[in-house]
DNA sequence: GCCGTTTTCGGCCCGACTGTTTTCAGTCG
């Protein structure tokens, strides 16, 4: 049996914590199953490797006792007191959980008082006027019930949005707002400020000389499809696209003190306040408290904040607990910013599957401020649009080299994005690779596999320049495939291979954790467009903000270089 | 179950809301 990888075994841990709340565990115990998962989640090497060496525990939140439940999963293929705590729970008991206002202490009275243990039982019993036999539950309750039943909550947790469209709806909101004569300052915060993936709502902090009628404002605006009873300083709203939104009015000297808390993370936030307790000092959305003085300071800025709290200044983008906290003043990196991207190693024309024409895109390029592209279509095998021949590449390199002499300003180069075949190897021969100044290689088949061989065969070929998509992930709609990270990074850099933060914002893969990992390690990492149009070429926006997320800076991105010392760095060049 | 320049034992973030209770535990963000 293959080693589980990182992800199940951060799954089986939160899994435990769901059953050890049920089994009423004290809730740290429960914390810190969770804060384990977390760990695992985004250890940067195995775990299952880390326990058969005997460093796991060096992981924050692994001690002795998980050390031992991975050891045994390893050996045996189970946890003992995972199958146990199974065969006492019925899993439908997790899943009632997820129906708002009902939680696991809840959820376990109505299992042993009732035996109600799914979804479905728990509806029958509300329908029939059972639930408020059991002390602690009322007709209430059994309204709220059949009320998130009717309104689907049961069925499926909704579908995170992502982050392009969060920030575009923010912007709807936020910039009527800021425009508002009751309204001071009006700010995102929540994960869309912290540049994440996709996000779940949005949160947004505002000061106002008339907060009522600020949150009149908000509740009228054309995006907003209806909002709750606001409060005096408080309204939650959905759009009409179904994504919530939370709006809070603060008086100006605690507006630091709320956009901090509500930038999160959740972690980064218990993290902070579980030093600051050290220290005598507790950190809440309305100030900070000093058990010396018994005052309580309220701060302007989110700055503000961390200066009291002697941190430095934290990028939102950093805000996860993975080590930010502990950031020297002078060691916060100075993160990438789109500007530092100098060329763009990865797009697409008329050829294969895009929009436009190579002048098109080398001038929409060009207007970017960029120095150099290259146009990298699909290869012959690849199924979408048109099949790129290798007379038909012959063809494009001249094309290319025309483009590059006609077009002032900007070098064009000529690439390809090969597939990567089932065996590792690309779809030209290596004459016609080598006549090229750059081969970006990527697959697109067969995801059901175990890619690391396929990527690392791959990277030993010596003119593929750069893995594209590594983890060929949808944020939302398809996982990551089966890939050893640990394994493609150190080919990488024994091969001299780049690898890909693709920008295209469902893909965003490398993700922050694994680009993190990778620079790390000292591999060049790209930050490429993916364009299929010249209306795309910005979208290298969402590839520096995974960037960001992973504490890269220009030094670390091959293509922050200008070209000559980028194709030093190159397979190409080298030869 | 983890962790330690206040600890190898006794701690482990903060506050609001809710429905059901007679003063609060559970839930949520």
């Amino acid at each position: 049996m293959p080693d589980p990888p990182n992800a199940t075994i951060a799954e089986l841990f939160d899994e435990l914590a769901d059953l050890y709340e049920l089994d009423g565990a004290v809730v740290h115990r429960v914390l810190a199953y969770r804060n384990a998962a977390k760990a695992v989640r985004e250890a940067p090497r195995s775990v299952s490797a880390m326990t058969r060496e005997g460093t796991v525990t060096q992981l924050p939140g692994i001690g002795k006792t998980l050390q031992d439940k991975l050891v045994a999963l390893l050996d045996t293929g189970e946890i003992p007191s995972l199958t146990r705590l199974r065969s006492e729970f019925p899993p439908g008991l997790i899943e009632m959980t997820r129906l708002p206002g009902l939680g696991p202490k809840r959820a376990r009275k109505l299992y042993d008082d009732l035996g109600i243990d799914s979804l479905d039982a728990l509806r029958a019993a509300a329908e029939t006027q059972k639930l408020r036999d059991v002390r602690g539950f009322g007709p209430k309750f059994e309204e709220q019930v059949l009320a998130s039943f009717a309104a689907g909550v049961a069925e499926k947790p909704k579908p995170r949005t992502l982050l392009p469209r969060a920030l575009e709806i923010a912007e709807a909101i936020i910039a009527p707002l800021r425009e508002h004569p009751a309204s001071g300052r009006v700010e995102l915060a929540g994960s869309a400020r912290r540049l994440a993936d996709s996000v779940k709502d949005l949160d947004i902090i505002a000061t106002a000389s008339d907060p009522p009628a600020l949150l009149k404002a908000f509740a009228e605006l054309d995006v907003i499809e209806r909002t709750g009873t606001p409060g005096d300083n408080a309204a939650r709203g959905r759009t009409h696209t179904g994504l919530d939104i939370d709006l809070r009015v603060v008086e100006p000297d605690q507006f630091g003190n709320l956009l901090q808390h509500f930038t999160g993370s959740k972690a980064h936030n218990v993290a902070i306040r579980e030093a600051a307790v050290r220290r005598g000092l507790h950190v809440s959305e309305y100030g900070i408290s000093d058990d010396a003085t018994g005052e309580t300071l309220r701060c302007e800025t989110d700055g503000a904040v961390y200066e009291r709290l002697g941190l430095p200044y934290i990028p939102p983008e950093l805000r996860e607990d993975r080590g930010e906290l502990k950031l020297a003043p002078d060691a916060v990196p100075v993160l990438l910013e789109q500007t530092d991207l100098r060329g763009d190693l990865h797009m697409h024309t008329t050829a294969s599957d895009g929009r436009h024409s190579i002048e098109q895109m080398a001038r929409a390029a060009l207007e970017l401020g960029l120095e150099y592209i290259a146009i990298t279509d699909h290869s012959a095998t690849h199924g979408f649009g048109n099949h790129v021949t290798p007379d038909h590449l012959r063809e494009q390199i001249e094309k290319v080299r025309a483009a590059d002499d006609a077009i002032e300003g900007i070098r064009v180069l000529i690439g390809t994005e090969t597939n990567i075949g089932l065996d590792g190897q690309p779809d030209y021969d290596d004459d016609l690779l080598g006549e090229l100044d750059w081969v970006i290689a990527s697959v697109h088949t067969s995801f059901a596999m175990d890619m690391t061989d396929r990527l690392c065969a791959a990277m030993e070929h010596p003119l593929i320049d750069a893995i594209g998509h590594p983890t060929g992930r949808k944020i939302t709609t398809r996982a990551p495939y089966a890939v050893d990270m640990d394994r493609v990074i150190e080919t990488a850099l024994a091969t001299g291979t780049m690898l890909e933060i693709n920008s295209a914002p469902d893909r965003r893969d490398l993700n922050d954790l694994h680009a993190r990992d990778a620079a790390r390690a000292g591999v060049p990492i790209l930050v490429d467009s993916d364009a299929h149009g010249t209306d795309r070429l910005p979208n290298t926006r969402w590839g520096v903000a995974t960037a960001r997320r992973a504490w890269l800076t220009a030094a670390d991105v091959a293509n922050t270089r200008p070209w000559d010392e980028f194709r030093a760095l190159t397979k190409h060049g080298r030869r």
